[in-house]
DNA sequence: TTAGCCTTGAAC
DNA sequence: GTTCAAGGCTAA
């Protein structure tokens, strides 16, 4: 498909598609958006939707819903506190650097275009078997694979990313791709700004009772913090009762994947794979070959390893797949980020399942069974014993730290928005999250743990040895894949595979 | 109530 | 003086 940057996307409303007439509260927007969005929060209207909240906005449509139309301005990014309390007019806001910033980004990225005739192609839907593909493009473009191991246990949780994957095509290349489904009404309507950043023009408009609807609340605004009501029900460790918890990092949490649903699932399909090899063992045993049995047998626990990790690399896929602000990207960005950082998310699930079992003497797999860790040190070679070594350490250091569930759901946006990935298309706006989430993490290491003001940078200071332990891990798994001892048709091959073609 | 056009005024 | 993103006005 041409792509004729100036006359096709530049003048186009992200959300309705009408034509856009300037930066309005925040981002590019059509005259009618801005003048819904001023009407709606000034005069503090309140909308109900009669369907289920997830009404089509366009052009021709935008008047029929304004609950899924004002949902919508709010999930792309528009800002509340762009809206003067003091109804001032003229004049500019504190907004201003942002749009000079997004305007020069835009005028780069057209000279860029111009420069080398650039024609994007639409991305084509992928068409590969989701029965029988494990490849890593099937496992971000279409739903999990109907493995009846995969399934057994509950199923995760749907999200909308099937929608959204393609009904943005290729095409927006600058403005930022709109969720085609408003997200739920709990939802804290993203912020493109770090909270603290700008203080709200409209102070206490929005932290007042007045709801939208009984299913949106003040707390859901963006830019503001809350109470958060999850509090008793999240375990480990600290962080008092009552503590405001930026909406970005609520959201964060509330991403995550219920431990007990991944582990179900992964240890149905071991529990299967382990009766294969059972059997194997029982037939070479039969042959008397007692050396060939025990070589076996080690091949398969490191194979189990292996599926293990597979399984829990197909579940950190998943949970991308469900993050919020992942959603938005193409599949090509989407595929650049995963192959960077799929590594340092499985050693960090590993660190932070360790750090929630707390016991020095025994790690704690995916599958819930728990390894006596002078067992596993005697098992695995020396280069395994260093990485396992080197892994407790980091454990320890985090639990020094006491790293709690929120703060490791925001390592994980950062070692998945990863700004330094190279040819990325839209790399502006994965430099804006990471922004934002640093911004968020900031925050909340701010705000729960006031005595510790450095806890921000000790946290951070984790990630490079985390990065070098999964680089070692990579190294050494390259290294069993070429002895032949990693189990075909793998994953965590093939994002290996990946990681050094791109590299 | 919507949406296109007008007025305003701080930043440049 | 110019720009442009706020708020205001008003016909539909």
């Amino acid at each position: 498909m041409d792509y004729s940057y100036d006359t096709d996307l530049e003048e186009l409303c992200p959300v309705c598609g009408d034509k856009v007439s300037g930066y309005h509260y925040g981002l590019l927007t059509c005259e009618s958006r801005k003048g819904f969005f001023k009407r709606t929060v000034q005069n503090n209207k309140r909308y109900t939707c009669a369907e289920s909240q997830d009404c089509k906005i366009d052009k021709t449509q935008r008047k029929r819903c304004p609950f899924c139309r004002f949902q919508k301005c709010l999930n792309v990014g528009m800002r509340l506190e762009a809206v003067r309390a003091d109804r001032m007019r003229g004049g500019r806001n504190k907004f201003g650097p942002m749009y000079k910033r997004d305007r020069a980004l835009k005028q780069q990225k057209k000279a860029l275009i111009r420069a080398s005739g650039l024609k994007i192609e639409a991305t084509p839907p992928l068409m590969s078997s989701p029965q029988s593909d494990y490849s890593f493009s099937t496992a971000l473009s279409t739903p999990a694979p109907k493995n009846t191991h995969l399934n057994i246990g509950t199923s995760v949780a749907p999200t909308d990313y099937e929608r959204n994957l393609y009904a943005s095509s290729s095409l927006s290349l600058s403005i930022p791709i709109p969720a085609h489904t408003p997200l739920p009404a709990q939802y804290p309507a993203y912020p493109t700004l770090p909270s603290r950043a700008i203080k709200s023009e409209y102070p206490d408009h929005y932290t007042s009772s007045e709801h939208y609807t009984s299913a949106s609340s003040p707390e859901s605004i963006p830019g503001y913090t809350y109470v958060d009501q999850t509090q008793v029900s999240t375990s480990p460790p600290l962080a008092p009762l009552g503590l405001t918890v930026p909406p970005l990092v609520l959201e964060f949490v509330r991403c995550e994947q219920g431990e007990l649903q991944v582990q179900s699932k992964i240890s149905a399909h071991l529990a299967h794979l382990q009766q294969e090899q059972n059997s194997r063992s029982a037939a070479a045993n039969q042959e008397q070959n007692t050396r060939l049995a025990a070589k076996q047998e080690r091949l398969s626990t490191f194979g189990l390893m292996c599926h293990m990790a597979d399984q829990t690399l197909f579940s950190i896929v998943e949970w991308a797949r469900s993050c919020i602000f992942f959603k938005e990207l193409k599949v090509g960005d989407q595929m650049k980020l995963l192959h960077n950082c799929w590594s340092e998310l499985l050693v960090l699930d590993y660190i932070a399942r360790q750090l929630h079992h707390g016991k020095e003497d025994s790690v704690l797999l995916i599958t819930g069974q728990e390894v006596e860790l002078a067992s596993l040190l005697a098992q695995a070679g020396v280069t395994l014993n260093g990485m396992i070594q080197r892994g407790q350490e980091l454990v320890h250091r985090l639990q020094e730290l006491q790293l709690d569930r929120r703060e490791t759901a925001c390592l994980k946006y950062l070692i998945l928005f990863n700004p330094d990935v190279k040819l990325l298309e839209n790399q502006p706006y994965v430099e804006s999250v990471c922004e934002q989430v640093n911004a968020a993490l900031l925050e909340y290491t701010l705000c729960a743990y006031p005595q510790f003001l450095d806890r921000f940078t000790q946290i951070l200071l984790r990630l490079p040895e985390l990065r070098a332990l999964s680089t070692q891990a990579e190294d050494y798994l390259c290294y069993k894949h070429l002895s032949g001892e990693v189990p075909c048709n793998n994953l965590l091959i093939e994002m290996l595979h990946a990681k050094r073609t791109c590299i």
